[in-house]
DNA sequence: CACTAAACGAGACGGTACGTCAAGTCTTTCG
DNA sequence: CGAAAGACTTGACGTACCGTCTCGTTTAGTG
């Protein structure tokens, strides 16, 4: 979505057009966020925004991206898969709260509800690598025996993060610290190798 | 949101305007459903909707409640909190699957990301008296010692919740009657009285 | 080319965009003139210019032959075909040389050069009826015997408005009434029925 | 207007970019015709373009010019002026008929009404010579008592090709043999010594 | 039953932003 | 070092909607 072609461009202008955005996004709102305006704040005219992005939101992606360089990949492994997906996500969770990505993000999830790309290339570029760093952080676990190993691994990270990205987008609460670890532990109540014999049929 | 004003009022047009926008909202997308679409669709001047809605997602908002008419209070209590949960969700995630409501219920969260007011009328007139019912059936269970009494009934629907909001929101994937069942089966077993000597909470 | 809609339409809009395309063009000059100062200046929105003209020439015709109310379809008849048409000339020529009406005239004759829809809508609207008159002038003229009743009385009109646009529009001077006169007394010099025995063949 | 700087000039270049010039003018139509399509038709860069001309209409002047290269200076002169002008002014009129100068004369024309330095050069480079020569011939002819020597040439002049041109640019009928003759032919009956008996001058 | 007042369809209005296009300038790269 | 290529800022284009505002025309509900 970003820079397709690789040809001569001018990176302060990039700069300046992605900052141009973020700062917008965040003082007028992302549905009174344009084009035009972007380009005014950047000092740059509509069409070099045009010829290397397609939409506001692809901008926006781009600046969230650069504000999101930190525990991208390097997922904690002390031994304590409890401990460690408490860490990880407390961190992750920055980004839902910080006033430089929150409503960013926020805007961009919502416009991806409408925008198969967008979403998209959110998954590829934003989430991908995060969650599959998490399945091998549960894999490792489940292969130690800390973790029941007739569960997807994936069911575990939607257990894991979905109550936190629903109290976010659809509660509107911003998650705590608190509240991340109540939920890590009781999910890990549920998917702990000693409570094996947990029911696993259905009704 | 709707309807504030009592007066007289042309419940056909009204129908009508309701009708238009759910349907051009499939058709075309939230993003191009506009006023003007609406009012021509629905044969009806502009003046006769901005009388009654002040945005085209208030309208989609009574469109959208009139669709889910269904399942709505009347929370199953069996004696089996498990099965009731199961039986509650699968319902309640049918507007997340059906055609008729998944996309416009979709647009709504997105857009309510961007408009506080939305997210409120959502929030009052959607999910608050279904978040009520499971609390209450939470409770209940915890009074009759299925649950753990020390866990925070709100915190239990955002763990049951959650995960299906995440997984089609954030993954785009909706939600299945399997995934439903095994969701569910996991997390009771982190909030079950029985693994009650689960830790509860470390550093 | 105007007004083809007769509906509920601005007067006074339509007054203000006519009136800020006239003024306009004359400070900015022709090529300078847009739709959009046009709307800025009158206060209006450019929709409103486009409901009712297809593009700046149009509203320019318009303005054009407001201003030229006078000296229309009066042809003057004194007997004396000469001085008849001395007269209208020069009341005519005025149009060349005001400057409310001169510069948009020449402008409109130029863009005329590149738009035949254009070139047909002054015919009918501006020129058509002048010619005509002249048509008859000469024609009375021919059945009193004034004139060679030989020649066609278009080739008349010609002679006697070709060299004035000439001078106008090729070379540039303004037409000046001594010069209207001596062009006209050396065409009739031509014309006259006491010349008929000039030669009309060819070589 | 042209090659101003003799500085080291890509011959073929140049001719690439008058050919695309006066190729696309006449496939396009002038108010089309713009620089970058100049410059893509002739696989040449816009600088190239702009380093020489200063304008399309530059561009066009210099290709109507190179192809105009006939019946420039060589004013006939038989001793029958009236048969010399007939045969000048047929041969002179091939400009405003051939496909491949009658556009672009009636483009530049039209645009020279609102670009006083086109106007300018039109007339030294394209018309002075001409009109020149035809006031030489006419002085010769009143010289030789077979016109009124109390006449302007230039009057003359404009009274011949006058109206021509205006049949041309305002009627928008190009001028047939048959027609440029019965003009030149009632013109010089006008201004012909024999009738210098005609009325010269009344108020 | 006429009268009045509103809600209605229609759509013109002043605006704003869209995405496209070309202008003329500037920079990079190649022959 | 001139020229091709093309990115750059600028700004107008014509379109599409916005939300407000008349217009006449129904349509209730009241006097």
């Amino acid at each position: 979505m970003p820079s397709r072609r690789p040809e001569r461009r001018n990176e302060e202008s990039a700069k300046a057009i992605v900052r141009a955005a973020l700062d917008l996004c965040r003082e007028v709102g992302y549905d009174k966020l344009g084009i035009e305006g972007i380009a005014a704040r950047a000092g740059v005219g509509k069409n070099t925004i045009y010829r290397w992005w397609p939409s506001k939101s692809a901008i926006l992606l781009d600046g969230l991206l650069s504000a999101m360089t930190s525990a991208q990949s390097d997922f904690p492994d002390t031994g304590d898969v409890v401990a460690d997906f408490k860490t990880q996500i407390v961190a992750a969770c920055e980004t839902l709260t910080r006033p430089d990505t929150a409503p960013h993000y926020a805007a961009l999830i919502g416009a991806a509800q409408q925008d198969a790309e967008l979403a998209n290339a959110m998954w590829e570029r934003l989430l991908s690598h995060l969650v599959a760093a998490a399945v091998d952080r549960i894999r490792h676990a489940q292969r130690q025996g800390q973790i029941r190993s007739d569960l997807d691994p994936d069911l575990i990270v939607e257990l894991l993060y979905g109550p936190i990205y629903y109290g976010w987008l659809i509660r509107h609460s911003p998650p705590g610290r608190e509240h991340i670890h109540t939920t890590v532990d009781t999910v890990f109540a549920g998917v702990a190798a000693s409570s094996a014999e947990a029911r696993s049929g259905n009704g």
